[in-house]
This record gives C-alpha cells, sequence and structure tokens, in this order.
RNA sequence: GGCCCUAUCGUCUAACGGUUAGGACAUCGGCUUUUCAAGCCGGCAAUUCGGGUUCGAUUCCCGGUAGGGUCACCA
C-alpha cells in the first residue's frame, strides 16, 4: 500500500465554514475515496488569539452534515493522535531543533516594533517586504523566549509542478526567513502544516490559489529537512456575488449551516460545490456523492474563479428533491406544515412547487396552501369566467355538486372527481366556464393547485360546502 | 510597487489547431391547460484587445487591458 492516497483538509477554528472551506474539504475527500485512499481532518489551532469558541464543533456538524467523512481526526482519532495542531507542540520542536543542528534556524533578535519598521520602509519604497534582508551577521542560542525563524538555506527561483495549474513558478522574492516557532511557543502555519504533512504521509495537498505565493517556501522547508514534498493541487477562488474579488466572510459568504436552515439537501450543496470549478467533461450535473466520487478527478478542476450562482443552487436542489423517496420527501415536509393530517395528499402540490424545504413557509401563510387551513374569501367577480353570465357559472356550479354528491366518501378522489367534472365541462362551450368557479370557489385565490386536486385533499364535505357558498 | 495566477453567452462551463463555438441555470416565446407550478418544444445570448506562429486559431507564443492572489509572531 505504498501509493495510499492521503488527503487532509486542516481548517482552523476560528469561526464558522463558509462555501470555500467545505469545497476544499469535498474535494480532497473525492480525491481520497476515489483512490479508495485516506481523508484526514487535522485541526489547525496555533492562532489561539484568533480562535473562536465552538468552531470545532461547528466544524464537524458541517462536515458531518454534508457527510463529507473522515477517517482520521479529532473525536475519532486515529494511528497519528492527536489531530490537534496545539496537542503537539512537540513535535514541531522537534523537526525545528532538526533545523537548528542543520543550522537552518535561528532566534529572531529584533522586536515585533524593529520589524515593523522594516516592513513599513519596505512598503515606502514599493518594495516587497523581505526579513531575510536584515538577517543578523551572527545567532544566539534559541531559549524560546524569541520566535524562531528559517534560515532560507538558497535564495533562488523556484518552479514546480501543480496538479491543476501545471507548471508554477515564482521569483525569489517568494523566499524569506519565515517564522517557524512563535514567540509564545506555538509554530505557525507555514511550519506546523508541513510537519503534520509529513507526519501523516499527506500524499496531496488541496488548497486553494492564495497559497501559490508561498509554495517556494513550503518547497525551501522541504528541502532544508531533506524531505520529498507531497503532490500539490490548486483550487481556485470562489469569488464573491459581484465576481469581483474572492468570496470571504465580509462579502456575505454564509455559514454552510444557513444553507441546512433555509432547506438545502446536503447532497445538493455537495453537488453545487462540486460544479464550481470542476466539471465530469460531460453534460452531467446532477450527482449523488457516490457518482461524484466516481466521476471526480482532479485533471478536470478549472483555473479560473467562479462566481456563486444561487439560482442554479435552488435548481439543482430541486432536482435532488425530486429524486427523494415519497419516504424522505414527508419526513422533510412535515415539520412546516401546522398538521400533518393531510401531509400524503399535499406532498404532490409541494413537491413540485419548491426548490427548498423553506418556500413552504410562504404556501402556508398566505400562499397556495393557505386554503387548506381556513375558509377562502372570495370575490364574486373573480368567480366568473371571462364573459360568461352569473347564471350560467351558478348552474354549472350546482351541475358540480350534484355529479360530486354521487360520489361515495371512499371514492372522493381525484381520479374520480376529475372525471366527473370533466364530463360536465367537457359539454360545456369552455371548460373554463366550469373549472374556473370551481377552482376559484375552492382556494378563493387567483393562483392555486388544480381544483381535482383541492377538492381531494378538502374532502367531499368541505368541498361541497365551499362550491354551495359560492352559489 | 515586486512576484504570481486568471480571462468563452448575464452566470457555471464544454470544445486540449479545422465545430453552424456545445450544454446547464437565468431570461424570452410557444405548446399543454381552469389559474399557478411542473412538463415539453423553441428563441436570444460568448471566444477581452493588439500583434505574431500556422494553410487554418477560442485553442500555441509575445504584449496591452481587466480581474484576482500574495508580500504577518493569520491560516
Amino acid at each position: 500500500m505504498e501509493n495510499k492516497v492521503i488527503t487532509r483538509f486542516a481548517p482552523s477554528p476560528t469561526g464558522f465554514m463558509h462555501v470555500g472551506g467545505i469545497r476544499t474539504a469535498l474535494y480532497a475527500f473525492l480525491w481520497a475515496k476515489k483512490n479508495k485512499g485516506t481523508f484526514i481532518l487535522r485541526i489547525e489551532d496555533t492562532d489561539k488569539e484568533r480562535e473562536v469558541e465552538g468552531s470545532l464543533n461547528h466544524i464537524i456538524e458541517s462536515l458531518n452534515w454534508l457527510k463529507i467523512n473522515w477517517n482520521e481526526g479529532p473525536n475519532i482519532g486515529g494511528p497519528h493522535n492527536p489531530y490537534l495542531q496545539s496537542e503537539r507542540l512537540d513535535l514541531y520542536k522537534k523537526y525545528a531543533q532538526i533545523l537548528i543542528d542543520k543550522g537552518y534556524a535561528y532566534p529572531d533578535p529584533y522586536t515585533e516594533e524593529q520589524v515593523d519598521e522594516f516592513r513599513e520602509k519596505a512598503e515606502l519604497a514599493k518594495k516587497p517586504f523581505l526579513y531575510r534582508e536584515h538577517r543578523p551577521a551572527k545567532f544566539d542560542a534559541w531559549d524560546g523566549t524569541k520566535p524562531l525563524r528559517f534560515k532560507t538555506p538558497e535564495i533562488k527561483s523556484y518552479k514546480w509542478n501543480d496538479l491543476v495549474y501545471g507548471d508554477l513558478s515564482a521569483g525569489p522574492e517568494a523566499l524569506d526567513d519565515f517564522i517557524l516557532i512563535k514567540s509564545d511557543g506555538y509554530p505557525t502555519y507555514n511550519f506546523a502544516h508541513i510537519v503534520d504533512d509529513i507526519e501523516m504521509k499527506v500524499t496531496h495537498v488541496m488548497r486553494g490559489q492564495e497559497f501559490i505565493s508561498s509554495t517556494p517556501k513550503f518547497l525551501s522547508i522541504y528541502e532544508a529537512l531533506d524531505v520529498k514534498p507531497p503532490l500539490f493541487a490548486t483550487l481556485p477562488p470562489i469569488m464573491a456575488p459581484d465576481g469581483k474579488k474572492k468570496l470571504g466572510k465580509r462579502d456575505g459568504a454564509k455559514d454552510i449551516l444557513e444553507y441546512r436552515n433555509e432547506g438545502y439537501l446536503p447532497e445538493a450543496i455537495v453537488n453545487f460545490l462540486a460544479l464550481l470549478g470542476w466539471n465530469p467533461g460531460d453534460d452531467r450535473e446532477i450527482f449523488t456523492m457516490d457518482e461524484l466520487v466516481e466521476a471526480f478527478d482532479i485533471s478536470r478542476i478549472g483555473h479560473s474563479g467562479a462566481q456563486m450562482n444561487l439560482e442554479k443552487l435552488d435548481w439543482i436542489n430541486k432536482e435532488h428533491i425530486k429524486r427523494l423517496s415519497r419516504e424522505e420527501l414527508k419526513n422533510n415536509i412535515f415539520k412546516y406544515l401546522p398538521d400533518d393530517l393531510r401531509i400524503e395528499k399535499i406532498i404532490p402540490i409541494i413537491s413540485e412547487r419548491i426548490s427548498k424545504w423553506e418556500d413552504i413557509k410562504n404556501m402556508v401563510s398566505g400562499g397556495e396552501l393557505d386554503l387548506f387551513y381556513k375558509k377562502p374569501i372570495f370575490s364574486k367577480e373573480k368567480l366568473i369566467y371571462k364573459n360568461t353570465s352569473p347564471e350560467k357559472i351558478a348552474d354549472n356550479l350546482k351541475q358540480a355538486i350534484n355529479a360530486l354528491e354521487k360520489l361515495k366518501e371512499k371514492d372522493f378522489t381525484n381520479e374520480n372527481i376529475k372525471n366527473a367534472l370533466m364530463q360536465i365541462a367537457d359539454k360545456l362551450e369552455n371548460r373554463g366556464e366550469l373549472l374556473h368557479p370551481v377552482r376559484y370557489a375552492l382556494s378563493g385565490l387567483d393562483k392555486s393547485p388544480d381544483p381535482f386536486i383541492i377538492a381531494d385533499v378538502l374532502g367531499k364535505n368541505e368541498t361541497l360546502s365551499r362550491l354551495q357558498k359560492a352559489i
């Protein structure tokens, strides 16, 4: 099993998850699954300043909801315990010592203020800030109170291969003596993630485009440690709705769990995000998770940023709703109804009209379902179909009542009602002379489901009573 | 400012030198029909610009333009 694929998703617990992070997690997950490999969840909690309480649970809940399941990680453990970086500090110290021994790390002698000054100077001169230009001539021993910096072995240009972007390169200004261990004893991302990826034997690293420019730093660390780097797969950014910049929390990137609250199916979110930056190479658009695993391929990940398209998400969600079993539909729908007495009959009305569960709320209060929960209020004028006379309409309604009365209670079904009414309607000049007033009498709405299903749902008594009232 | 990445319908994208530039969402129109929704059929709609290379460029190269990223004791 030397070639086993191992991927990881390594969020920091600094708040909720949004689509960007989820998509990265999804791709790493899909790639591991496709190759029957391992998907690791690792928590990069090395910045205690930015840490947000409850984030870890939130991350776990979000991924669980979407069924992006990890083989190793917090709360389930694994061969590389623990999976919280804050609990792996000894390991980073060990690797830091290796670098110190090799002469590739040294304590930063400056104060933070001094470094800030260097930075401001560089900014003023419109030059990139490079700490290494201020690298001290000789180094003290590291006592742990100062930040430990990497001593870049060789300042050069890097070229490397990326599974998505192909050949990438960066100039020497991408290389610097960055901090390995902070003065608080915690490692930086730049260092910790490399140590962990080595220890956890990660084979494919997937992450956003924003890391391209720091890849030379990572490569120089791998070189200094004399370890072969993993394969890199860089993901294109997800853009804010205006398409102008990378989507971030500030641009309205939502907590992924909000989509759950609004009534999106996890399968739809996964499907949507999979297609945002990747395509299967054919015309398929609707995928289950298993189908995604099957179809996914790194080589078909795109290079350019993609904008969130909520309308498409609605459509995808709708398609997934269509594919639900009756039982699954019922389980999702009943929560939104005032009572579940009529749920069996109402399901078809709902399922073809909504794109997400939350839409049912609007159907119940003031929408197409309202008529089942209270008596309709209707106007005489609207009962009239086009130019038909009121007398004629009343007569038609009477015929309808007569026909429906003949139906036994248990035969009072959508189909039988339709047959009975259509028989009358077909004799008229216009079916609408009967069907419109019936529909309107039953619903009191300009827009509603068809009269047959309404009558079916209402039942015989209520149907006749409403028709009688209309006359 | 340096370095890096990107550029096909409004949006997501396909076409990896030769296609009437394809699909999907959205939109518009028609059919169906008692209204709405759904469904079916159809329309509109794109290769950022300028140079090359080539018999031939959406596709390869160079440049412009535009957008994005990055230059932290954040990840």
